[in-house]
RNA sequence: GGGCUCGUGGUCUAGUGGCUAUGACGUCGCCCUCACACGGCGAAGAUCGAGAGUUCAAUUCUCUCCGAGCCCACCA
């Protein structure tokens, strides 16, 4: 296609560039050069500000999802915006390859469960996924134009960093050795959430809510003093072998007569007292509540408060054992079935009825949560509530009110962090225990030790003085790795000097679901350890949702796949659309294909405007300015102010929406319409002066508003800058206000548009082109300082201010 | 049950105690005007969820209700 400006009138003038649109296709080896150049490298010589940023660590055996990738997009902003305001920004990639994600991917992939083969063949699996994997992660962060410090993994500062790594794994068991020494960590024997399909207990935090259906079951009970029968109602009728009271509620009438007396279970025949107490409502089932061992966590509460003492009927397989008798050896369905059956037989079943049950199930298996017993380590956090809460409200959250979540989990806390798992891809617990006397040991700091293969590093306890050990299997919980990260890529423990001078971390950068796992676990760790507050800012983003704001998921086939949006569009579409459409931290957003190849449009304005400013080249030395020319300058400077007040504040969506109202409006539509015949300056009509001021100023609006979307766009950006100026746009500074009273104009410039706008409108209605001559015309007489250029614009022959 | 959001033209969205309520997509009309037809100019389209209150004035503040979503707790 041919360009118009070629030959014609506009001879002499040609445009630097040549291509008529922004093309995906200039991005790629741009890309590869930022990073041949190791352009992102955190320079630990430099005198700068540290900036760091403590990226979420992806999964690396599930492909990147649009969530993450705008996350990192947005990131990369604040890294690019930092790095403009003269920080040295520490923005390393890590990624996560530890725990039940990566286990559970091997035992897919292989067909085989935990327990089947050896540890060590078990641990072999799970790096063949990992080997599969990697790459994919880090190919979509490349293609997106994440400046990252580093594209190797490594120790150094900035470097990628693998979770599994045995640098990495050190610093989480030094941690747990420092815990250890400062008395934070015992191990006790209790009640707590067991997950039968991962074979391990686990945390609170890990335990989501999922509605199953279930049957209601009206059982009959025996009172022991009269004989009568008594029903009950129970989802749970395996659990009667560990019932051990009946209860109901005080203030209800109907079962008043029962206070005292003795309940004797169904087939079991066991006798339990019957009590009042307020947790049996009175409205729920018949109103008698049986309460056993472990049936949920009101249960474990009632019988922690009660003292009773729990039987528990569910072993660490998650088979039932002997205290359930007939029923020993049955998982926990087959358990239920075989009761009901047996209560049938026995006529002691009265009714039953289907409902919902709301079930407390394993966050990564999926699987129902058993209450089992077992022995598991625990880091102290009950003592600590109280300045938990202090320090979430010293973190300065963006939004403010993210806080909350925080808050709101700090409060619900009720007991110690189990941090012990029973599973074998993950960090081991590095513990030794004297084969005599049983006492633990712990290794010196330092190393990375696999104390289940390892040998002892001491010669004999030092409690007995025996010579043979066995090394502790467990391993740990993949939060108490997590909880790691800033201080790992702060260097803490490694390399003091550093650490001090670049801790707190500027910036934790994290989804909303995990504030009560990853953000709280981390400021609760960091601060049991150094006794800081380790980050400066956190910046909670909540989710995208599909177009119709619908969650996204794999069964609703409404996934976008980031590597598709990059197939289809490349990065620059995409980036636009997470500044523009993302007030990220206000609420959900919805995404669709669409909406990225909207944004689009705007790069091509963009891409043709520069063309247009690159046939005017820049004076060298600022000339007196127009007025016309000072206007535009002023709105300029209008966007660096706003744009340096909400980037600072994680803000891109604002500034990004006004850049881009700027840009089509104010500076295409009108100001160079209005400013264009001066800078072609064809017929000799203006002087030098005000021809070079024209062109100073396309050229400065332009590149400043570059340098303002340079971390929004950063190839557009950058390849444009560089046929504008031929600088680097990264060796650029963020602009700032121009300083110095602004010579204030007369008209606003709604004002100017609408007066714009109206002619145009007026040679529409009378159907003539927009370049005909208007013979007479008369305006305000704000509008005088430019009336030439207005008087060119619209090809006015005589015009007058009134 | 406790807490937090949100409800603005067909769709999505900005915004504010006070001019005729922002923009995008879509729809319709006209235009290839020397940067851009992935463009330009213009038109139609909203009683700002419902009701009450505060106020000279409410879409904006308060309350109630209706509807949507999220988090926490709980459901024997």
């Amino acid at each position: 296609m041919e360009t118009k400006n070629k030959g014609g009138k506009g001879e002499g003038r040609q445009s630097k560039i040549e291509e008529k649109r922004w093309d995906k296709v200039i991005e790629i080896p741009i890309a590869r050069k930022w990073k041949d150049n190791k352009l992102y490298a955190f320079d630990r010589k430099s005198k700068k500000p540290v900036y760091s940023i403590d990226t979420p660590p992806p999964y690396v055996n599930t492909p990147v999802h649009i969530g993450q990738a705008a996350t990192y997009v947005l990131m990369d902003m604040f890294a690019r915006f930092r790095r403009m305001t003269g920080h040295n920004v520490l923005f390393p990639l890590g990624l996560d390859r530890n725990g039940l994600p990566i286990e559970m991917a091997a035992e897919r992939k292989f067909g085989i469960k935990l327990g089947d083969v050896t540890r060590e063949r078990f641990i072999k699996m799970c790096r063949s996924v990992l080997e599969e994997s990697s790459s994919a992660t880090e190919e979509t962060f490349f293609r997106l134009g994440i400046s990252f410090n580093s594209w190797k993994a490594g120790e150094e500062v900035g470097d990628i960093y693998h979770t599994d790594s045995p640098d990495y794994r050190s610093l989480t068991q030094d941690s747990f050795i420092d815990l250890w020494n400062k008395g934070l960590i015992y191990e006790d024997d209790r009640i707590n959430n067991f997950c039968p399909g991962c074979g391990t207990t686990i945390a609170d935090a890990e335990v989501i809510y999922r509605d199953l259906p279930s049957k209601f079951n009206d059982i009959i009970f025996r009172v022991k003093e009269t004989g009568e029968k008594i029903i009950i109602g129970t989802t749970r009728p395996e659990l009667i072998c560990t019932c051990a009271m009946v209860i109901f509620n005080p203030k209800d009438d109907r079962y008043r007569s029962l206070e005292g007396k003795t309940a004797v279970t169904p087939v079991f025949g066991k006798e339990v007292p019957i009590k009042s107490h307020p947790y049996a409502e009175m409205d729920k089932g018949t109103g008698l509540m049986m309460m056993c061992s472990a049936g949920d966590l009101t249960d474990i509460r009632f019988f922690r408060e009660m003292n009773l003492e729990p039987l528990i009927a569910i072993g660490s397989n998650g088979l039932m054992n002997e205290h359930a008798g007939f029923m020993k050896g049955l998982t926990v369905q087959q358990a239920r079935g075989k009761m009901i059956e047996v209560l049938i037989e026995k006529k002691l079943l009265v009714k039953q009825k289907d409902t919902v049950h709301r079930t407390p199930v394993c966050e990564r298996s999926k699987d129902p949560i058993e209450f089992i017993s077992m022995k598991e380590f625990y880091l102290k956090q009950m003592d600590c509530k109280k300045k938990m809460l202090e320090l979430a409200k010293k973190i300065s959250f963006y939004s403010p009110r993210s806080r909350q979540i925080m808050i709101d989990w700090i409060n619900s806390v009720s007991i110690d962090w189990p941090i012990s798992r029973r599973r074998y891809y993950a960090t081991e617990i590095p513990i030794w225990y004297c084969a005599k006397c049983k006492h633990p040991i712990l290794p010196p700091k330092g190393e990375y030790y696999q104390p289940w293969k390892d040998k002892c590093p001491w010669e004999t306890c030092p409690k007995c003085g025996h010579g043979e050990f066995y090394g502790e299997d467990r391993v740990f919980d993949t939060w108490f790795d997590s909880s790691m990260s800033p201080l790992y890529i702060l260097k803490y423990s490694r390399d003091g000097e550093f650490f001090r001078r670049n801790s707190p971390c500027s910036l934790r950068p994290q989804g909303k679901e995990i504030i009560r796992t990853w953000l709280y676990y981390t400021v609760l760790k960091d601060y049991l350890l150094t006794g800081e507050l380790i980050f400066r800012d956190a910046w909670i983003n909540y989710h995208i949702v599909d177009d119709n704001g619908k969650k996204m998921s794999k069964s609703l086939g409404n996934i976008i796949d980031p590597q598709e949006v990059i197939k289809r569009f490349g990065a620059e579409p995409f980036r636009m659309w997470c500044a523009i459409e993302g007030n990220l931290e206000n609420t959900d957003f919805r995404c669709s294909f669409d909406r990225i190849e909207g944004t689009h449009k705007t790069l091509t304005k963009i891409w043709n405007v520069a063309r247009f400013v690159s046939m005017f080249p820049k004076p060298g030395k600022r000339p007196e300015l127009e007025p016309a020319d000072r206007w535009i300058m002023n709105e300029v400077n209008k966007l660096v102010k706003n744009a340096r007040k909400c980037y600072e504040k994680y803000d891109f969506h604002t500034p990004a929406a006004e850049i881009k109202h700027f840009i089509w409006e104010t500076f295409a539509s009108n100001y160079i319409e209005m400013v264009k015949t001066r800078a072609y300056n064809e017929n000799g009509d203006f002087s030098k002066q005000e021809q070079e001021s024209a062109c100073f100023a396309l050229n400065h609006a332009l590149e400043t508003v570059l340098r303002l979307l340079a971390p929004v766009n950063p190839f557009l950006t950058y390849r444009l800058y560089e046929e504008l100026t031929g600088k680097d746009i990264h060796f650029t500074e963020f602009p700032e206000p121009e300083k110095g009273p602004e010579k204030k104009m007369q008209f606003t410039t709604e004002e100017l548009a609408e007066l714009n706008s109206g002619i145009w409108k007026a040679k529409k209605d009378k159907g003539e082109s927009l370049k005909s001559e208007i013979e007479k015309m008369e305006m305000p007489k704000k509008f005088r300082e430019i009336g030439s250029d207005l008087r060119r614009m619209h090809n006015i022959s005589k015009l007058s201010f009134v």
